[in-house]
DNA sequence: GAGCCGTGGTA
DNA sequence: TTACCAAGGCT
């Protein structure tokens, strides 16, 4: 299978996007939160965020001197604020235990908050130039496609997924990373979800699911993320008040967002028990 | 391992 | 319009 890797590498070089945090000037840390803020969100909506981070926060350490709160609004509307309260923490762990500076091995990184298997090998990788095993989504659909001849990988991660994606990784460092950016890369733009553009991918020939006339996904139906009337929407309405809200906020004002009372009651709790929103000693709340 | 956690673009 | 889904992580 590594017959792959030139026609991959080759599709890359002449068609990567130019993104800030793959930039030469792109530090770590630049890598770090815009892996933080991809988690689950389209590079569109991240490019401005995340320049706004890096002009305002250019250091771990300067984002571990503000306010969690502060790090949740400049979030905006990235959605899952989780991950801005995540990357906050880590920043204040990577001053306290790393010299301010992120770290380069794939345990240290996996120990922070917010970091996973895949955010650890992604920053491991494309920030340091190490070698890993870089699985997202979009490499994942890639290989069940090329390689095992299926529209879509299964829900989690399998063994033999991760075994496939080792064998192919590229044994020399640099070739490596590479690689890994490249096949996301891949699945990004042209191996997508809908719609692929097969007749424009350099794997064409040697797919696997082409060649057996991109049979229809037949596994178990993926359900749907609902949301109307749900307790994430509830969640989203309340926190955009607070962000939107210098200082503090009414429970009135926190009311008038959402109707359902007991729903209302259920997620201000939840918000405050994620660390996403404290209340006052005067009834009202805030941003942490 | 399944369910939960935001948001907005696209077909 | 509804449905899907976009560089996951955590419990």
């Amino acid at each position: 299978m590594s017959d792959l890797h030139e026609p991959v590498l080759a599709w890359y070089d002449e068609h990567a996007r130019e993104l800030p945090w793959r930039s030469t000037a792109a530090g770590p840390w630049s890598v770090m939160v815009s892996e933080f803020m991809l988690q689950q969100t389209p590079v569109a909506r991240v490019l401005p965020v995340h320049e706004q981070w890096l002009r305002r926060w250019p250091t771990p350490a300067a984002l571990a001197a503000e306010t969690a709160g502060e790090a949740v609004r400049a979030w905006g509307r990235l959605g899952y604020p989780r991950r801005a309260l995540r990357l906050h923490a880590a920043a204040t762990t990577i001053v306290e235990r790393h010299g301010g500076q992120v770290p380069a091995s794939y345990d240290d990184l996996r120990a922070l908050p917010g970091i996973g298997d895949y955010t650890a090998a992604a920053i491991a990788t494309f920030a340091h130039g190490r070698r890993h095993v870089v699985l997202d989504t979009n490499v994942r659909r890639v290989l069940a496609r090329v390689a095992t001849g299926e529209e879509f990988p299964a829900a989690g991660v399998t063994k033999g997924e991760r075994t496939l994606a080792a064998e192919l990784l590229p044994e020399d460092e640099p070739t490596a990373a590479t690689w890994s950016v490249a096949v996301m890369e891949l699945g990004a733009l042209v191996c997508t979800a809908a719609n692929p553009r097969c007749p424009a991918c350099p794997l064409a020939d040697l797919c696997a699911w082409r060649a057996a006339g991109h049979p229809a996904y037949d596994g178990p139906p993926r359900r749907a993320q609902a949301w109307a009337g749900t307790d994430r929407q509830c969640r989203g309405r309340l926190l955009a008040v607070l962000r939107d809200t210098e200082g503090e906020v009414t429970a009135a004002r926190l009311d008038a967002a959402w109707s359902e009372e007991l729903q209302r009651a259920r997620c201000l709790a939840g918000l405050v028990e994620d660390g996403l929103v404290v209340r006052t000693p005067r009834g009202t709340y805030a941003l942490p």
